[in-house]
DNA sequence: CCCGGAACCTGAAGGC
DNA sequence: TGCCTTCAGGTTCCGG
């Protein structure tokens, strides 16, 4: 499940590669994952095009290209990019591949097909209303503080909500939040200053682990050379179902918010103080 | 605008 | 063996 750590791991190692090449062939077996006006179109606009750079923004890998266009893609929960892989990598899943001019491929693995490619001048058009960065120096306790201000939804739903910070999931929230003793049901706005402090340097430390850690492969999420990350062997709390809290010893628990399983101790984050 | 839930997707894992 | 349920969850859409 790529969160922030997974995509800057995936950029980190990938632009190395890609800066300076060229696309010579596009194809893709799933059709609905080009956001564009048709595939034909997607391609001709693609190939020919160099990479001379690119970045991350919130869950987003940018790629931007000579043409001033930029190809962006986002992972959704299960997409991965594999840069020449191995055959035993490449046996089912794949929906698109991208050919380079030194003959290297890329190939975007997807089991579950939601993954989506865009292909655009602008790329606030695809990621303008994200929140800010997690990991620049703007992103203080006050602006999140700011970011929570007059919210009532649990606090775990607005960690997840890209518009309010970007690059955070469900994984590195429900650790952010066991790391800062806060219960996930907590509503934003009835943090305290204290706890807001806490809960943001949570964020930036299982954020900045999980990067040092080449992301966390729980799932599906490999690395473009196909190696797997280990952020997933440091988690305390996230999807250990049937463990105890590392701190207390309590079982951990798990509740859905909106859907999603939030796993947290009851102990050390109680709900009310 | 805000909130919560459904929908999109499909494989893995566990229960019976 | 095999069927059924649950779980995984980022984003978008929709109703209240």
């Amino acid at each position: 499940m790529p969160e922030l750590p997974e995509v800057e791991t995936i950029k980190n190692e990938l632009l190395p590669r890609l800066i300076g090449r060229s696309f010579t062939g596009f194809t893709t077996t799933w059709k609905k994952m080009v956001n564009y006006s048709s595939v034909d179109d997607f391609r001709t606009a693609l190939l020919g095009r160099t990479v001379t750079g690119g970045s991350r923004r919130g869950k987003y890998f940018i790629m931007n290209l000579n043409d001033g266009n930029n190809l962006i893609a986002h992972f959704k929960m299960s997409g991965s990019l594999l840069l020449n892989p191995r055959p035993e990598d490449i046996e089912r899943f794949i929906r698109a591949i991208f050919d380079l001019d030194n003959g290297d491929r890329l190939y975007f693995r997807d089991p579950r097909k939601m993954g989506r490619l865009w292909l655009v001048d602008d790329p606030a058009q695809v990621v303008g209303k994200l929140g800010p960065e997690p990991l620049e120096p703007g992103f203080t306790p006050e602006v999140l503080a700011g970011r929570l201000k007059g919210r009532s939804a649990p606090i775990k739903a607005l960690l997840c909500d890209q518009t309010v910070i970007a690059g955070v999931g469900n994984m590195y929230a429900d650790e952010a939040l066991f790391s800062a003793r806060i219960h996930p049901l907590r509503s934003g706005d009835s943090l305290s200053p204290a706890e807001i402090k806490r809960l943001h340097g949570a964020i930036l430390q299982v954020l900045r682990a999980g990067i040092k850690d080449k992301g966390a492969s729980e799932q599906d999420y490999v690395r473009p050379n196909g190696d797997k990350g280990t952020a997933h062997f440091s988690f305390l709390v996230a999807h250990r179902r049937g463990h105890n809290c590392p701190v207390c010893g309590t079982p951990i628990q798990r509740i859905p918010i909106r859907n999603r399983g939030s796993y947290f101790c009851p102990k050390c984050q109680p709900l009310k103080p």
